[in-house]
DNA sequence: CAGTGGTCTAGACCACAGC
DNA sequence: CTGTGGTCTAGACCACTGC
């Protein structure tokens, strides 16, 4: 195998960290004694100490050296759309309503906008293998360039929908996972007639001001769906 | 304000990128131009560049240039463990049960085992402000050095378990999150008396040869407990 | 072939830690 | 003061792309 010195250098070190022969709290050996120890230039001793680095395994005080870091034991990375999971996908969808609506006092807040402004309420429903799974609805607030042709709307994920009028480097997103007990409406949406259990996600999606752009809330069946996350 | 040159470059990319002046696709300025167009060195702005990598807001391709990224709407960041997220916080935990147990067919297959391999089960109950918001049950493969004192069972999350006997970062771990209608042990737990729905999130937690070494499975009330998720 | 990014060097100056 | 990491330069050679 050849590769570049300062991946070398990198794999060396991680070894030595997963093997708890480096713990937490202890200093790596000095940019100038590895420069020694590889035969390389400071450069490209610090590349190698960069990626570390950035994946999370070391630390640098200037003036005092690198340091090995205490691992965030709990980050997990979720693939979430309100479409498709790790897990779970939808496969067909139907747009049960486009429409205008005021706000009630809960969602004005959750928008940050007084109850005069209007917004643009979608509600759909998700279908996997012929069954109903999901009950979407999404509040939007309303900008130039916004779809509202039902064509457009009843496929699209909710970044694609905020994407025509907001350039989608821009958006951050939040989401909430929690589970409740559905009511007679989404039982009726969900065809529900025993006892079942509903995962609510909620995704809020903010501007790069971190003005709030729109709420979306999915209630899945929890017989029917599932979220994964896994560590880096 | 001072800053390094690099940063510079970076974030007047990002500015074009943020701006939709830059698209997915797009091919950035080649290396050589943006050293004319700074006055850096080509290490300097390959810096710069490294970090927009890093952020994933591009990406290179050897022999031909710099190129903007299509960015992962659907990824989320969840910092959860079984005592806290971002929202909730377990404050007494009850330690029921600590057993060696032999594993059923379920539990078998998931731990990867063969039906004669001993397990341990620990069972606690989580509380908040004084109300039972969680049941947690978490089955280890018995290891050397395993905790089996149970003073340090009692309030350990699922990775300080498995670290007495596994380097920290060696461990790989999985969540699964969904929702179901508690039974009638569950809900004798929680003083469930009425139709309250249950979150579930289980653990499982792997080496580095992809062994799983322990699951961890938490009952939340649906009414007390919320996960938060957010973009980077 | 010229232009691109990937790796690497052997220096330099700076700010900061700690003695 | 020495040793540390942070920034930066002005070159170099390589492999790859596309004409």
């Amino acid at each position: 195998m050849i590769s570049p010195v300062y991946l070398k250098i990198v794999e060396d070190i991680k070894k030595k960290i997963n093997s708890a022969e480096l713990k937490p709290g202890d200093a790596i050996s000095s940019e100038t004694a590895l420069c020694k120890e590889y035969g390389a230039s400071r450069m490209t001793v610090r590349k190698g100490l960069a990626i570390l680095v950035n994946e999370g395994y070391i630390y640098s005080i200037p003036g005092k050296g690198n340091f090995v870091q205490k691992p965030d034991y709990d980050k997990y990375i979720i693939q979430y759309n309100e479409m498709s999971n790790s897990i779970n996908t939808v496969d067909k969808t139907q747009l049960l309503e486009v429409n205008i609506v005021v706000p009630d006092e809960k969602l004005a807040n959750s928008l940050q906008i007084t109850r005069n402004k209007n917004v643009i309420m979608i509600r759909r429903l998700f279908f996997t293998d012929g069954d109903p799974v999901a009950y979407d609805v999404k509040y939007l607030l309303y900008q130039k360039g916004m779809p509202i042709v039902e064509k457009e709307i009843e496929h699209a994920t909710f970044p694609e929908m905020m994407s025509k009028s907001t350039p989608i480097f821009a958006l951050k997103k939040e989401l909430t996972i929690y589970a409740q007990t559905p009511d007679e409406e989404i039982k009726r949406y969900l065809d529900i007639y025993d006892n079942v259990a509903i995962l609510v996600v909620e995704q809020k999606l903010y501007n790069n001001e971190n003005k709030p752009m729109g709420l979306g809330i999915t209630y899945y069946r929890g017989d029917y769906i599932k979220l994964q996350g896994i560590t880096e």
